[in-house]
DNA sequence: CAGTGGTCTAGACCACGGA
DNA sequence: CCGTGGTCTAGACCACTGC
């Protein structure tokens, strides 16, 4: 393990992270092979001039990602299989724009409405609240794939409806102050209505995958509430789960 | 914060863990009500004769399960929204049998075959290797709900046919001495076509879920790949996401 | 300003696995 | 047996928050 490690006291960048960032680099540019032993916490704290509990911090944060297993008696292992990130709770804009496919989005309604029950339920609100109703189209290549309806709180965001063509729905709500926290996600499929088919360009009757998501904040607050379609001929999720230790 | 806290030094299990499971039926019980602040971790510990780093890992495992917060200058939260476990790792049978469904298995297959390219790209072995093909219809209450064909190495498993008709494949595996780690999933969705939909007991052409997903143990080794389909009509992906901190 | 969590240290003992 | 990670302690200083 003559890996180039060292940690910049000056910098406030916590060590341990700087270690782990360094180890993750590492293992993904292959100069920690899968399988090869990390060589033990004692040596690399003190090669490093950090303790060990802070050392063992770096390392924990890589199991956590899935990237190292430590076993008793053996020592820290790399991961044999290339893990990527677990799904993410992005916004199908970030997820096309990463994959390279320059996304384009239509807003076909941006409204503010009384909550149905369905909406009400999801976003914790009584019903009739004031909401904002939003729906897109997402494009790529110039060809629709996905349609996209969204109810947030009304005063979440500022009014402005000319944003939501060019940027995610969640990168609006960071920018705004919303923390986003976790979600409960429910995906299914079913055949498209005639009005679906024809917006999403698909025949009648085409399977459609559809997602339901419900966001949180970091208080727990309900922030976005999603219904969408995803014509399942262009769109699949792809995801990675870790076995809870 | 007058809760019923301690700690048994004389236990074998850690004593960070304990303090962790106290909080955490705590929580679910609403002993600890929702937005409610936990106390500063000095008294904390002091009251309970630990550390501060101990409680802090005992707090932070909570955090990492998204029941808490934590904010500088404010304190540890508990989070409002009822947050449940992220998507698991779990074979449909024990998916369906925590919802009470008490599924059925017909195994319609269990043979050992030559890798196809795809499975052997899946299982990373040379196309042509022994493996081990099992196909299976989930039912519950008498209606089917997925069809799943698995491939995994021909040795992981002894060749116990019977089993798979009242196990799990992943109970079994895990009984084999096999610890799953990860696993990559892609799920989609298309049209049955016409064996698929007699064997479903759909009418041709419905929409099907699909899911692919290989498995990994802690090593990196794949040791299962799966291809399934649900009845859409019957079945849905239901899982929680946590963003990354 | 006081109080909170965030980070870090330098030790200690134990449990497990392999030689 | 030795080396590994797993757990734990009793402090320390810093950064951020709200008053």
């Amino acid at each position: 393990m003559d890996l180039p490690l060292s940690v910049d006291r000056a910098s406030p960048v916590p060590l341990y992270f700087q270690l782990s960032q360094q180890l993750e680099s590492a293992i993904e540019q292959g100069a920690l092979a899968p399988g090869s032993l990390l060589g033990n916490e004692i040596d690399l704290a003190g090669r490093l001039g950090l303790s060990r509990p802070t050392v063992r911090q770096a390392i924990q944060s890589l199991v956590d990602k899935g990237l190292l297993v430590r076993r008793r008696g053996i020592g820290t292992q790399v991961v044999h299989s290339q893990v990527k990130r677990p799904m993410e709770l992005s916004s199908l804009y970030d997820d096309l724009e990463a994959a390279g496919q320059r996304p384009a989005t239509r807003v076909l309604r941006d409204t503010v409405e009384e909550a149905t029950a369905e909406v009400a339920a999801a976003l914790s609100v009584p019903e009739g609240t004031q909401v904002r109703r939003v729906e897109r189209l997402r494009l790529t290549h110039g060809e629709p794939m996905a349609y996209m309806r969204n109810h947030l709180p009304a005063d979440l965001l500022p009014a402005e409806g000319a944003d939501l063509e060019s940027t995610g729905l969640y990168r609006l709500m960071r920018t705004a102050g919303v923390t986003l926290h976790s979600a409960r996600q429910t995906v299914g499929a079913r055949s498209a209505g005639t009005a679906e088919a024809e917006l999403l360009g698909e025949p009648a009757g085409a399977p459609l995958l559809t997602m339901r998501r419900t966001a949180y904040d970091d208080t727990g607050r309900p922030v976005e509430y999603g219904s969408h379609l995803y014509r399942a001929s262009r769109y699949s999720f792809e995801f990675q789960l870790l076995v809870r230790p």
